[in-house]
DNA sequence: CCTTGACTTCAAGTTAACTTCAAGTTGTAA
DNA sequence: TTACAACTTGAAGTTAACTTGAAGTCAAGG
């Protein structure tokens, strides 16, 4: 089996045809045609669209992954280097993720404690540090008087 | 300051007006009306808005957090009880989300150390562990014949 | 040769979470 | 009382990452 059909693709890689062919779309990965116009895929193939999923299961947008594909050599199974290169990359994204949430976490965990009934004084309610790169506007949610709490 | 009128809570939450109708839509906040039909917000909306913003900072979609929200009161302040119940989910939710992170990380670790020359072998190319919660179809990713690896 | 499943393209549909727009109404400061 | 910002609704637009459908072509076994 020297050439995988698209069919052979999506079975072995568990993406569906219709989300290969997007792929291609979208410049992530190449295929030759056969005279009657068919996909065929080399078998190195394989290890970019596993890449795709690895790099989704990170967060990458398919653009930012079309992008660091881009590096990589589309008609050979990457290089050490080349997979080197890209994984301390990606390392450094998940530390900063793993980074992000553990903060999240500390401060949901004071906020436990503190039975959170200030709006001024909890961390969960004041971000600032927070990972705001979702964000659209400002997120400042103090300077509200303090009489709307102590409640329970 | 009593009430406020959706811009007040816009500049004081730090969402959009569209942002906040949108969330009256889907039943996450509530409103009074004037007799001229403007809304108007008691001040206990403002942190409803802020669990709401933090909720999705976690990850949540808008309609987990609606069921989430449901167990609060929506007219005050919620209790110190409502809070922990609420907070202490939220942290589990997170204690597992950095435990995939911290997982991926090490699996990607191993990786650069072994420069990643087999799918065979490659705890990224064979999920299986993983977050699996995105994902629409099986993920095996082995079973290629090995020739097509060691290039470098 | 013929059937049938796999393949082709292109357009339109899907979901989430909003934003933008149009056309009209309200609230308030001067 | 008048000007004008802020408000109202409903519909349509936006982006990502695909999926689905229609209508037609290709490939391989019997």
């Amino acid at each position: 089996m020297e050439w995988l059909t698209i069919g052979d693709l999506a079975n072995r890689s568990g993406v569906a045809t219709s989300a290969l062919r997007f792929y291609e779309t979208k410049g992530l990965i190449e295929s030759e045609r056969t005279d009657g116009n068919q996909r065929r895929y080399r078998r190195a193939i394989l290890r970019r669209v596993a890449l795709i999923r690895a790099g989704q299961e990170l967060g990458l947008s398919l653009a930012e992954l079309a992008d660091a594909l881009e590096s990589l050599p589309h008609d050979k199974t990457p290089s050490k280097k080349d997979w080197q290169r890209l994984s301390r990359t990606w390392r450094k994204r998940l530390d900063g993720q793993i980074a992000d949430l553990v903060a999240l976490r500390d401060d949901l965990s004071d906020c436990i404690g503190c039975g959170c009934l200030s709006l001024k004084s909890c961390a969960i309610f004041n971000p600032g540090d927070a990972a705001s790169d979702l964000g659209t506007g400002p997120r400042y949610l103090l300077g509200d008087s303090s009489d709307e709490f102590v409640k329970s």
